[in-house]
DNA sequence: AGCTAAGCGAGACGGTACGTCCAGTCTTGCA
DNA sequence: TGCAAGACTGGACGTACCGTCTCGCTTAGCT
């Protein structure tokens, strides 16, 4: 019988004209003319096409942030904490200071509005992140430079935790000083 | 010089009533039904009563949540590091765990999407807060527990921006365990 | 060469469900409710759908009563002006006083506040009944009941004229025998 | 038993300020920014002030209008019908062409809005005008000029009836010959 | 001449409706 | 039969006025 496709195939061409719009329009005022309307749009596709392939516009910004910086931070070879975390920290802020901040504060605040976008935000993105720096920290226990008996995961939230609170909150630069004495401080608290 | 203002006063009433009816609403279900309209229909309010007194929501929700929580978190008499900022953390653990964790976190994402809150937010709450934590750091320099070489600023970077960040991201407890770890890492960073 | 249009057209449906809702509430307090809110809400349609469609309440309220009055007045056969002209004014006093009074009230006031619709008003709706009334006087014409040395927009004037004057003013009633005195001017001034 | 009244009187100055400012918001925009705030506003007056003097909007511009208008249509000596109503009737079209015509529009509709500022416009107004009309055409009865079977509140009607028509609808102009052609109409009518 | 109460301006109040924007769903015809 | 296009219901937005109210100041007229 019948086994051949009847109908359109799915466009990916669609798809991919979604996460290019989202992403320009994020980064034009700060996400405020970002609506799904808008990038319905500009995209040059209907509404319910998004509906279809995403739960909320959240959904669609963390994917087309991911799609765009999943290689920005390179994982280099283990040298030493000093090198390895000062480099992973100065790589960060370069891409925060480049524009990425933005969109990382952009989805704080949808994680905010909407539990289960949250979880998503928080497994698929932040995760991977804390995994990131984890395994060089963990490099760093491995060569004797972090003590065995050092909380790893606090340390993850104290170095992205004051990154991500200078981030939001504005008081203070993000630059590579400021690095390097998150750097310091994670030497200093694994010497112990 | 006539220094009195003619026309009818502002009515304190009405003022209390919208604060009143803004945090019910925020702590209902975490701010999803908190619009102007229900804020001014709860509180038995014309919407340009509002607008008159308010430049935005974020604005009524910080004077709530800043109304309500003023004297929350009180500020001890300095015994040491280890009792004070331990207490301290304390509370404010139990200050989130007690509702006003989603009051932060929604203020936190009202403040990423209009930059002249964020100012405000960042004036009125965050400075404060953090002027607190550092007087009492700067208590535990005068009392010889932290070295006068350590920058206080990064402290409380640290301190509160990984408060923050479990907050928002929800990947880790709030408890008293986490307050003390948070403790015993300002008492071995302020060792130098 | 592409003329059919995409998507979803117009909804025949919401469009009646408009002007019936109208209709309604425009003989229920004669337009004192008549809001574009309170259309929107009977008709249970959303207000961007009115405003897609129409340029203002008044014209909602003309195209609901041309719609509901459109064959109200037949035009009949030509007999004589005595008879034709006769009845023509007695059809109008008629469904004057059966409601289309208030109707044709509200209609005047609104073209007087918006000068665009006023066109409208008069293109799609006066000039229309001045026409029928025309097209009878100029058969008195044909048939010598009329001079034709008389003017007959200065006889249509007058006619219509001294109709609205006293619907708008309410100063005298509007029942047969007025009908009767204005089809008796008529022959009066044909006769020259 | 205090029945005499003590307190400061009311100041007629206020009261003619309302009147002055109302005239001029009126023919500023056609009545477009005619609302009682702004009225208050350009007299300097305040809102109370107006609601205690006037029940409406409507009866505001009633005795601006009023008070402006009263003496530009003077009732000259009867000379004859011709003569006199001819007179009557061009200064109407002149007073209607100077400005008044927006004025007298505008107090049309704003009586079909509410019937009992319908009422006091009816008798405070129209009636006047009417009583004006109708004594010209008394006084061509008496000269013979008009036969004393016509009816003359009919003939009221169909002048000013045909005026207001036109001034209403706006399909017609406003000029001395259409102020002629109702003299010649009436005249005809009146020889019967 | 002083007292006092009503009138005054100013302007905040609870409301209603406005016209707009966007959300999320539904309905077409084209490909 | 999946898609673009776009119309649909619905809800909140921020604004403009409404008509009422509450102030402190001003002022006329009675005591």
């Amino acid at each position: 019988m019948t086994k051949t496709k009847a109908g359109r195939p799915r466009s990916e061409k669609a798809q991919q004209a979604v996460l290019n719009a989202t992403y320009e329009l994020l980064n034009e005022n700060g996400g405020k003319k970002l609506t799904i309307e808008a990038i319905a749009q500009k995209a040059g596709v209907g509404k319910p096409t998004i509906y279809r392939w995403w739960p909320s516009l959240a959904d669609i910004v963390l994917e087309a942030v991911l799609s765009q910086a999943d290689n920005k931070i390179p994982i280099p070879p283990y040298e030493s904490l000093q090198t390895s975390l000062r480099q992973f920290l100065h790589k960060s802020m370069e891409s925060i200071n480049e524009g990425d901040g933005a969109n990382l504060r952009y989805l704080m605040s949808l994680a905010q509005q909407d539990d289960s976008f949250r979880d998503r935000f928080r497994e698929n993105f932040v995760l991977k992140r804390q995994a990131i720096l984890k395994s060089i920290l963990e490099q760093a226990v491995e060569a004797n430079e972090i003590s065995s008996t050092q909380d790893l995961d606090i340390l993850v939230d104290i170095l992205f935790g004051a990154m991500w609170y200078r981030l939001l909150i504005g008081h203070g630069i993000m630059d590579e000083s400021f690095a390097d004495k998150l750097t310091e401080t994670a030497i200093r608290l694994g010497q112990n």
